[in-house]
DNA sequence: GATACGATCTGTAGCGACTACAGACTCAAG
DNA sequence: CTTGAGTCTGTAGTCGCTACAGATCGTATC
């Protein structure tokens, strides 16, 4: 209501967005473009929201696109809540297969370390690991 | 032993390593520039072990930059085993960081989308929380 | 010999999501 | 009038590849 206009500096703190990452998101169309006060961009609450909101989003993993999308579906109204909802569960299975592939590393990370620590082994446990062939036995033809 | 020598292609093959990455780790330094036979390069034994502990640490995520670190520290024997393991549990650390990023990122998803499932908000609960303020709250000056 | 095919060659540009400058300008305070 | 902070545009860099275009090479077949 009032006539909150910031300049891209007062957005940045207040949504804990990068200067040039604003710029960026103008750029890729992402924010629009906003009005100028001389040639200064001169931004409204409306765009503190939208701007939190992708935060918000990125925080969450999603990508650019699927940012886009969401800004498109969060104005079409509860009709789309369906759609957010498919978007949101796809990318909930992105998450959780990097968990998947994250933890396999933490697994054979940690037990290479613990190797060491034992310090049983001639040489080091995790060089020889990432030298030794996943699938083939070093002995046969 | 014997006259092992293979082509790019061949290389690619046996260690899944796709042919266009096996020139950028040459370019890079990560792999040497192997001699030529005519104008095509020719491999031995020695650049499968290589390219094969290249990438077997980048599926545990280390970076080029670590690759490189352990690929001299394989080469100076027992003595490097103690900085490997400080290579190695740096790396832990930011593994395990990045699974509770992403834990937490899940658990946000995940109860979106069961509320989503609920359907009992006006509004859709993942865009409402996108929305939402994440530390003040909406009443107050 | 011609010719077709597959593999390889070099060099460059693109991806995503920023980040980091350089060098110019605007505006308010001292 | 000068200084300093803020902002502007435009371009190039990051990481780890990946994807071309267009040339060349070696071999097999007709």
């Amino acid at each position: 209501m009032a006539d909150t206009a910031i300049q891209i500096g007062e957005l940045s703190r207040r949504t804990g967005c990068n200067i040039e990452t604003i710029r960026y998101y103008e750029r890729i169309g992402l924010m629009p473009a906003p009005p100028r006060r001389g040639r200064y961009r001169s931004y409204g609450a409306g765009d503190v929201g939208r701007l939190g909101f992708v935060r918000r989003a990125r925080e969450l993993g999603f990508t650019l696109d699927e940012v886009r999308a969401l800004l498109g579906l969060a104005a079409g109204g509860e009709a789309s809540c369906a759609e957010v909802r498919v978007l949101a569960s796809a990318h909930l299975g992105d998450v959780r297969a990097r968990i998947a592939d994250l933890k396999r590393m933490e697994r054979v990370l940690a037990d290479s370390v613990r190797a060491c620590d034992a310090g049983q082994d001639p040489g080091c446990p995790l060089i020889d690991a990432l030298y030794a062939e996943p699938r083939l036995p070093p002995t046969g033809c």
